[in-house]
DNA sequence: CCTTGTTAGATTGTCGACAATCTGCTTGTC
DNA sequence: GACAAGCAGATTGTCGACAATCTAACAAGG
């Protein structure tokens, strides 16, 4: 018999569903930073009622783009200059390690989940989707997570990935700007294939303090930004 | 007038004590590895609603010590030795990041505190105490997070945290010991009063391989075991 | 004018009941 | 005896209603 792996059956539960779309408003920034999320009123609109939606809220809360005061509220997670640096340094020292557990474990499927994550932010960038660019972009940078077989590692790079998605669609939403049209990710990938690890390490120190420098100052710039209320 | 600034006031939410149950009888090994949580038990014996208490372990799967599988029931985690060489290898790396930022911030603040935790080890290990040597050993580890002034960085190792203490704690219970009555944290206290952190950060690398050892070989020997539902 | 107490409205936290789903056993058939 | 279908019990997921708490507006008093 053929060593078909079935893939995990679909999250048939409210909750997940949830999870799912509140997420999605979320990192694509639909929902802004320091916003109040409305029970009753979300609910409402998704016609489901307060206590799955609350569980969702929980878990996005765990996931850390949602804060909660009790009896207050639960917000949408306010955006600082430093929250970003402090993803960012963290971020490069992840790197370095997701580099080096992957590195001995590369093979020629590695190869081929590389190209084909490569081509799919080429592709997004092409389409001029942003915010797809942003997702398939962080999806080309978490292979090294998947692949350096270290379940704890690829959590946190999970958490991580959140925020960044967050951080960069407010950016791109900030500056209203369509794209950037060339592709970045031709030399990264290029060094993953070849044969010296510290160059890639390198390069994706590199690589990363490129995407954050915009993003920092622009962070910077609405730093004196107010939370403000839902409605 | 003086500036005494107030600490945050007490979470008086049901949902937020039961989090803390539930956290402490996980974590030191009450609840066991692959047990199921059945949710009209603990609230019948909480006094409590399945609403609050499901918030609760919604919160506890995201921290990583649970895991839920919808319509079939919520469990604790399972522990393989992967999972603590994971946990383990990713540790190291952050300890030595951590030193790092923590290294030119540390002041005499800095070392009172690191005295007083160190303290309370030693006392608890005096009082034969293991689940508060554990978690007095942990915080004394937790310093050079805290310290290091980067939120995400102090989430992860807070997250890793709280299996760490799941691990020891199954640990111990396994080999029914009272404790070790040495202290293996002098030297580890001491160099991070001095003035050379690569000696600091190497001394970090090596202390957790001691503590680790013993562990890996522990859960080796109990990878055939079972999940054994409730009941 | 500022402060303090009160009150109404809105929102979150919690509860008990019902619906959907799973598990194990029984039954019937071959 | 093996195996599938179906049923009963238990457990999880979801719902609507109620209780606890917060917020903001307003009144009373200094």
């Amino acid at each position: 018999m053929a060593k078909l792996d079935f893939g995990p059956i679909a999250d048939t539960t409210r909750r997940a569903e949830i999870v799912a779309l509140l997420r999605r408003a979320i990192l694509t920034g639909q929902l802004e930073p320091g916003q109040k999320l409305n029970e009753l009123r979300i609910s409402e609109q998704m016609r489901v009622s307060r206590a799955p939606l609350r569980e969702a809220m929980r878990e996005l809360v765990q996931e850390g783009i949602l804060t909660s005061i009790p009896y207050a509220g639960t917000f949408v997670i306010d955006v600082t200059a430093k929250d970003i640096a402090d993803a960012y340094s963290l971020n490069k020292v992840l790197d370095d390690f997701a580099i080096e557990l992957t590195w001995p474990q590369r093979d020629q499927r590695f190869f081929d989940e590389l190209d084909r994550r490569h081509e799919a932010v080429k592709q997004a960038t092409r389409a001029l989707d942003t915010t797809r660019q942003i997702e398939t972009a962080l999806q080309l940078h978490g292979l090294i997570y998947e692949w350096a077989d270290n379940s704890v590692l690829l959590e946190t790079w999970q958490r991580l990935t959140s925020r960044l998605q967050m951080y960069f669609a407010l950016h791109q939403r900030a500056r209203n700007e369509p794209v950037p049209t060339e592709d970045l990710h031709e030399t990264y990938v290029a060094l993953l294939k070849g044969a010296d690890m510290r160059a890639a390490q390198r390069h994706a120190r590199e690589h990363i303090d490129d995407d954050f420098e915009e993003l920092l100052a622009y962070a910077r710039g609405l730093e004196k930004r107010v939370a403000k209320g839902a409605d």
